[in-house]
DNA sequence: TGTACATCAGTGAACGCGCGTTCACTGATGTAC
DNA sequence: TGTACATCAGTGAACGCGCGTTCACTGATGTAC
């Protein structure tokens, strides 16, 4: 494993469990077990190592769930592909939540990975619109309701993951394996069948 | 108004604006048109003003408007309940999520604001089971299916909310009155009928 | 093979700076007689 | 009313500290002949 890599896991594990204020030069290279000026051999600065951290270091796994999501059109129940993409979705968010919220108390630096990430075509904007656009496809084989709005049901169903993730954090309760999946599917349902 | 108002008004202002990370006392001070060492004379220590700031400057409309539920049960359509309160949400998560998010950049804040907020029984958590409670009301009177689980619904609606007060802020663009009431509208229409 | 030099990842110590905090002080206002 | 003192909100200047960053340096490894 390369040094640059070990700096890398070395920042994500501090900014995750210090926070990104307690995220120091000092503490990162302490982790990394090297120098702090070894940092300024492969990082121009601070924030470029930050920036590194948030690009490579930010787990894809739900992407390349959603990506998958193609070729499930008119397989299997909607309601079961639901539930597995909540499951998904609240792993992922739970796990990126704390360093994607530090961010908004440094707008400088999420501007600059706005814009690496609009580079990319990338950003939490492109889970929502890979879900709908499943949900549009299920809704051509006539599987979803012709009045829904594919967006408004991807909302409903990431938006109450991520906001599932923000609430253990935020009040430091960690939910297990269990109730994570039997939330994922009483979403699942509710969404499918509606409240009335 | 007091010192101790403009303090906190200005406080909040420079949390809001220039982040967490540069809310310095200097910046503060500046913003409230006093000297840093006033600060000194209001509160203990930077720690104390940004705990105020957060009990004392987050708006509680939202909450208000969520006490309030209880004489909606059994009048009007819950559709239309539901969307007045996705209203509500996003305008108070829009608001408010910024400054929750960044404490996550500082542990140690989000901690104590934690146990502050568990003193006065309030908490964002707080916001889904005073939902939850109308849901069940009205589920009560048999006006929502027997089979929801109330606080599943309420986590739908108000996590798409949420949702979309962080992808707001998250990608900059920030919009405007009528998109987002459309938005509301939308919510409460997809969850109520379903996708099936 | 031995020798002289080049390269380069990594270091210890120092740097200037901005931060939160404290201190002795000022000057306006209130109060006792 | 005038005088002497108490109170107290607010200040300017200084403080020590930890931060990000840079510097001259080391020592291991590679390379030419």
């Amino acid at each position: 494993m390369s040094t640059r890599d070990r700096m890398l896991d070395a920042a994500a594990h501090v900014m995750r469990t210090r926070g990104l204020a307690r995220a120091t030069t000092k503490e990162i290279a302490k982790a990394a077990g090297f120098s702090e000026a070894a940092l300024y051999k492969h990082f121009r600065d601070k924030t470029d190592l930050f920036l590194a951290v948030l690009s490579e270091r930010t787990p894809n796994a739900l992407a390349a769930l959603l990506g998958g999501l193609q070729h499930r059109v008119g397989q299997g129940a909607v309601r079961q592909t639901l539930e597995v993409v909540a499951r998904a979705a609240i792993d992922f968010y739970c796990h990126t939540f704390p360093m994607a919220a530090s961010l908004f108390s440094e707008p400088q630096l999420l501007a600059a990975h706005r814009t690496a990430l609009r580079e990319r075509n990338a950003g939490p904007q492109h889970v929502n619109s890979a879900l709908a656009g499943y949900l549009a496809a299920e809704q051509d084989l006539g599987r979803i309701r012709p009045g829904v709005d594919p967006e408004t049901a991807a909302a409903l169903l990431l938006g109450a993951c991520l906001q599932h993730a923000f609430l253990s954090h935020f009040t430091d309760q960690q939910d297990d394996n269990d109730s994570t999946s039997r939330f994922a599917a009483s979403l699942a349902n509710t969404l499918t069948d509606g409240l009335i």
